[in-house]
DNA sequence: AATTCTCGCTGTGTATACATTTTTAACTGC
DNA sequence: GCAGTTAAAAATGTATACACAGCGAGAATT
C-alpha cells in the first residue's frame, strides 16, 4: 500500500534489465503516480539523479514515453508531462473499443486456434468462479483484475495479426484506456458485484460470437463491452474518494493542481 | 531519378532541424528505398559516417523509428529493419480503414466546423477538375496524391479528437498502409483513372453521410475505401514494374533480396 | 518609475570516450 | 573434415564533457 512498497516491487521487477529499460518503467510510475506536475517541463539532470543513472538511458526513456504517448515534446526542447481533458478519456475509450472490435471481427472470420480457445474459456471459467460468491473480497476483485487482462490480451492475440495487436498494446498504454482503468476505482461501491458480471457475460457473448463465426455481431458486441468505462468514467470523476483510486488520474486535467 | 539527386534533396528539406531530425528522415528514406537489407542488424557507427553525425542523435533516431514501427529491436541489442508478410500489409489496410472510419463516425455523430467542411469541399472540387480530363499526365497523378493526402489528412482532424487523429497518424507511418501507398503503382494500368474516380465517388458519398449526420454509413463507407487498397496490393504483388513504384516494397517478404 | 539591454546561468542537444557484451574467426583436437 | 573452444575485434549501452540556446535577473538609461 504503501510508496516504499510499491517502488521497491517495481524496481526488483526490472533488475536485471538494462538502465534503459528501468528509467522506462520507473519513469512511467513517477507519470501515474502524479509525482511529476504535468505541463511542466521534466528536467533531465534531476531526473538522472533521482534515478540513479546519467543522462543518456534518461533521454532514450523520455523519447520511448513521448512516442507512447505519455509526454509532450516541448518546443523549446526538452519534454513535460502530457495533460489529458476528459474529452480525450473518451475518446481513448472508444479508441480501443474499436481496436479491439476490430480484433473480435477478425478472429470470428478468420478462426482462431484450439489453443488460444481453451485458454480464453479457462480465463472466462476463472472469473465465474470469482463470481460466484455473492460478495466480493478484496482478493477477488485482484483476481478479476488479473483475469480480465489476460483475456483481453488473448482477444488481441485471437486476431491473428502481430499489427493489429501492437496498435492494441499502444492503444492500452494510456493507463484509462486500459481494460482495467477503471475497474479498481469501482471495486468501493454497491453495485461492484453487479457491473463485473455483466462485463463477464459480454465476454461470453464475444467468445460465443467468434466461435460461431458471427465477426459483426462480436464486433459489435467488444465495442459495446469497452464502453463500460465511460461510465465508470462518469462515476469516477464525480467523486474523489474513486479517482485515488485510478492511476494516472492525476493527468485527467480537472483544475490545476497547485504544486509551485 | 538518381540517388544523388533525391538525398540532396532530402537534406534540403531538412536543413534547419537538429540533427535528430535530420537522422531519422534520411534514415526511414534509407529504410523505405530498400538500400538497408531487412533482418540484418543496423551498424551504428556505419550509419553515423554515411549520415555525417555522431552516435547519439542516430540512435534516437533508431528509437523513434522503432517505434513507428519500421524497425525491429534485436534481442542482443541493436536494431533491424523489419519485414512485413503480405497478410501484414493487408492487416495493416484494414487497420487503417477502421481508424478512419472511427473518424468519420465520430466526425458524423458529433458535426464539424465550417471551415474544415469548406477546406474538404475544396479538396473534392480539385480532385474533380483533375478528374475532368479522359486521359491522366503524371502531373494529374501527383496532384491527385497531393489532395488524396490532404483530404484523409482532413478527415481524421474531422473526428474533432487529437488521440484519434494521433493514432491515425501512426497507423498511416506504415508506407504501404498510407492513403496514397498504392495510387502511384496504379498509375500505368489502363483503367487507371477509372479507379481514382472510384476513390472520388467513396470520397463525396463520405462527405454526404458525414454531413447527414449518419455515422454507420460514413464509418462503412470510409472501411471500404481503404479496402481499394486491397486490391491495389493483390495487382502490385503481380507484376515486378509496379512494385517499383510503391515505396517500402523491398520490406515486404517475398523471396529473400541476394544482398551478401 | 518603467523599459530595455546585457550578462550570466541553467538546461538541452551533440560529440566522444569507456566498458561490457556479442559475434566472428581462427585454431586445435578428435 | 568437422566441431568445440578461445581469443580478438567490433558493436552496443552508458557515462561524461562540451557547445549553444533559451530564460531570467539586474543594471542602466530615458
Amino acid at each position: 500500500m504503501n510508496t516504499e512498497t510499491a517502488t521497491a516491487e517495481a524496481s526488483d521487477e526490472a533488475a536485471g534489465t538494462s538502465q534503459t529499460v528501468r528509467a522506462q518503467s520507473r519513469l512511467r510510475e513517477l507519470i501515474l503516480n502524479g509525482e511529476l506536475p504535468p505541463g511542466k517541463r521534466i528536467a533531465e539532470v534531476a531526473l538522472a539523479a533521482l534515478l540513479g543513472a546519467s543522462r543518456t538511458p534518461i533521454r532514450m526513456a523520455l523519447v520511448r514515453l513521448q512516442e507512447e504517448g505519455l509526454l509532450d515534446a516541448l518546443p523549446s526542447g526538452g519534454f513535460a508531462v502530457k495533460a489529458f481533458s476528459e474529452a480525450d478519456v473518451h475518446d481513448a475509450i472508444e479508441l480501443r473499443g474499436t481496436l479491439e472490435g476490430l480484433a473480435a471481427r477478425l478472429a470470428a472470420e478468420r478462426g482462431i486456434a484450439t489453443a488460444l480457445l481453451i485458454e480464453a474459456h479457462d480465463c472466462l471459467d476463472r472469473i465465474d468462479l470469482l463470481l460466484a460468491q455473492p460478495a466480493l473480497t478484496e482478493d477477488s476483485f485482484s483476481g478479476y483484475v488479473s483475469e480480465n487482462g489476460r483475456f483481453h490480451d488473448l482477444l488481441a492475440k485471437m486476431s491473428g495479426s502481430d499489427v493489429v495487436m501492437r496498435q492494441i498494446q499502444r492503444a492500452a498504454t494510456m493507463p484509462f484506456a486500459s481494460p482495467n482503468g477503471f475497474v479498481m476505482s469501482r471495486s468501493t461501491g454497491p453495485d461492484a458485484r453487479d457491473v463485473l458480471v455483466v462485463a463477464q457475460e459480454q465476454h461470453r457473448s464475444v467468445m460465443e460470437a467468434i466461435v460461431k463465426r458471427e465477426g459483426a455481431r462480436a464486433e459489435a458486441l467488444m465495442r459495446e463491452h469497452a464502453r463500460i468505462a465511460h461510465k465508470n468514467l462518469s462515476r469516477a470523476l464525480q467523486s474523489q474518494k474513486t479517482l485515488q483510486l485510478l492511476p494516472g488520474a492525476g493527468l485527467i486535467r480537472r483544475r490545476a493542481q497547485g504544486l509551485s
